[in-house]
DNA sequence: TATTTTTGATTGACTCATCAATCAATAAAA
DNA sequence: TTTTATTGATTGATGAGTCAATCAAAAATA
């Protein structure tokens, strides 16, 4: 069985089985055995690549906001105004893959699990941030600096939200509707100072 | 020692001592031991009471959400006009004791558990639920319906996102902030449907 | 009142299961 | 033969849950 070279690829089914699993469970509370069981080799080789189970789930944080990160570069690519880029990137938040309950509930598991992992709190930390800067960069081309950074902070945290409160799967605010809200966040605010602006 | 006439007492000060070990730790993963320890008593003592820590776990969470509860109805009455109301729900989300890390990181850690525990996610339905019909409640006075149910919906996102994002206190936006940034997303949005109604 | 019985409160010691981590051994390339 | 991939077996730690025993208050009885 044994061919050379299976380092990168058995890391990549390792950090993807461990999503999964996680997002299965809704917990980092998983065990090695479950992680490499889904990944469809021993505990043993799990630990030999990457050490400790803390090592794998920082590598899983990593890849998720990779992956997030990603999507949103492409986004961001295809729109050109800057209204269109401050949609692409309420577009990508709720994107299917990433309000799946599974990413959800993983997600959250992390949220939880920043409050003792340093390493984890500082990946969300770089999250919060990128996307609170990318909507400030371009909110600040429609209204002034001090209004967009508002906004960007209403916006994102309306984001955070509805994310969160997908989780409880009581009330499924569906994706279109999680979009609506917050476009309808971002025009509203951004027609009001257009107004106060040049009052009729 | 021995007094008859303790477990409500010792009830009392496990559940307390579980929401702030819980608090400290960030996580559920706390064991019965530091809880008993926290308040004062063995951790067969705890497991005589509870039965179970899963059961302990419950009837902690009950107890987050009864405070808040109160919290809330003392805030609605001590208000009266629909307004004022709302200024009051969102008040109460953002009071000193929901916002310290402590509360803030047991709830985190109870919205991760009810993605396994389907007791614990039942009362975080019953949160969601509370808030919201509260919130469309008051404003179904000041605006038609449907569009109270969208700026419910709206305003309850901002208040958790704000919630979760003060989790990972990387950008501290203060009790203050988080109230002004919730009114002035209720405020608009009346605003602007007031506008509407009366074209100027 | 004094004595015995009952009952609630409480714990130390123990069991049992789980799990992360290790390691020595094996098998297949190179 | 040396290196890389892989695992089964094992270990040590941890933690939930159990249980029999203890202690003291309360209640019943003498």
């Amino acid at each position: 069985m044994p061919k050379v070279g299976m380092e990168p690829v058995r890391r990549k089914a390792l950090v993807d089985a461990a999503l999964r699993v996680i997002g299965d469970q809704g917990t980092l509370a998983v065990t090695m055995s479950d992680i490499a069981r889904r990944a469809g080799v021993s505990p043993a080789l799990a630990h030999h690549y990457f050490g400790s189970k803390e090592q794998l789930l920082i590598e899983t944080v990593r890849s998720l906001l990779r992956q997030l990160r990603d999507d949103t570069v492409t986004a961001l690519n295809a729109a050109t105004a800057p209204r269109e880029k401050l949609s692409a990137l309420i577009r990508v938040s709720f994107q299917a893959s990433q309000f799946a309950p599974d990413t959800i509930a993983a997600w959250l598991a992390f949220y939880s699990e920043a409050q003792r992992s340093e390493d984890v709190r500082r990946f969300l930390v770089v999250y919060a941030r990128r996307l609170r800067s990318n909507l400030v960069a371009n909110l600040k081309v429609l209204c002034p600096v001090d209004d967009a950074e508002r906004i960007a902070e209403g916006a994102a945290a309306m984001i955070d939200g509805l994310y969160i409160r997908q989780s409880l799967r009581s009330a499924p605010i569906g994706i279109e509707a999680s979009i609506a809200l917050t476009e309808d966040y971002v025009t509203s605010h951004l027609d009001q100072l257009y107004r106060q602006g040049r009052p009729a």
